[in-house]
DNA sequence: TTCCTTGCAAACGATTTGCATTGGA
DNA sequence: TCCAATGCAAATCGTTTGCAAGGAA
């Protein structure tokens, strides 16, 4: 998934919090960017090649999902992965192996999603809920565990 | 949601697996099958009373979910809710507040459900994925943090 | 007796934080 | 220069585990 100007708007989005785009950022959303999935701390540490401490990953983590550049994803046993935010990549859903905890992004066409979204509406009408938005996940097994 | 058979039907899936259905088990079951959504140890173990310490109930949840009693739901930072599995509680989504975590329970009808099926089914064709289940997570602010 | 279950304390893995050092505007 | 950013080590939090004691069949 090829985002073009994709540090020219995240160093523009930062410099509004009057954060700096370090070396150790640039890193990570770029690791992020080619990514095919959500990536935890530990895994964007091996995308990297291990030598940023893990302190630092985990501090420019909080940094990015404050400038709400990174968005969180709980898809697994006591561990966050991140991906970079809806703003960027364009909203998506994820395929989660219910075997290894693997996430895969899915993409899907506008006809679809608008049929999502009048599900999320009808169900969030009959609940009286006030939705900002919603998270649809398919549950399988991955290539690799089937 | 009142569950006339609980007690009996989980007991006898308990059997099963040469599990017994002890005093602390069934306190998790009941505590459970009361509560408005998933709940994580920490929160069980005041919903309790707090005697029981934690480890054993971190244990009486790791029997509980082999046993397919309960199962696990990932939605917050580092840490784990559960909630009865869905043979017991039947197929449900949830509202999740994007304030401050806390998760509820959203029960469909089976037309809105049969909707949701059919676009899971769309979405997983397209990726030519093989989906056992989904998750359907509505976002938004709840009463408390509105 | 024989296992399953529980309690307590220590261990663990993911994440956070204090503090001194480095680096960029 | 000056404050943000980083590295390192220690601390914290949710969770797991070893081991000895308690309980039910």
């Amino acid at each position: 998934m090829p985002i073009p100007s994709l540090d020219r708007d995240v160093e523009q989005r930062l410099r509004r919090d009057d954060v700096r785009y370090t070396r150790g950022r640039r890193a990570v959303v770029q690791a992020l960017a080619t990514a095919a999935g959500p990536r935890s701390a530990a895994e964007l540490h091996q995308d990297m090649g291990s030598d940023v401490p893990l302190s630092s990953l985990y501090r420019t983590l909080t940094v990015l999902e404050e400038a709400n550049i990174i968005s969180p994803h709980f898809g697994a046993r006591g561990l966050t992965r991140y991906e970079l935010a809806e703003w960027i990549t364009g909203h998506h859903h994820h395929y989660v192996c219910i075997e290894c905890g693997a996430v895969e992004d899915i993409d899907v066409s506008e006809e679809i999603e608008h049929k999502v979204d009048a599900l999320v509406e009808e169900i969030s009408g009959m609940a009286s809920f006030n939705p900002t938005s919603h998270v649809l996940e398919i549950e399988g097994r991955c290539r690799r565990c089937r």
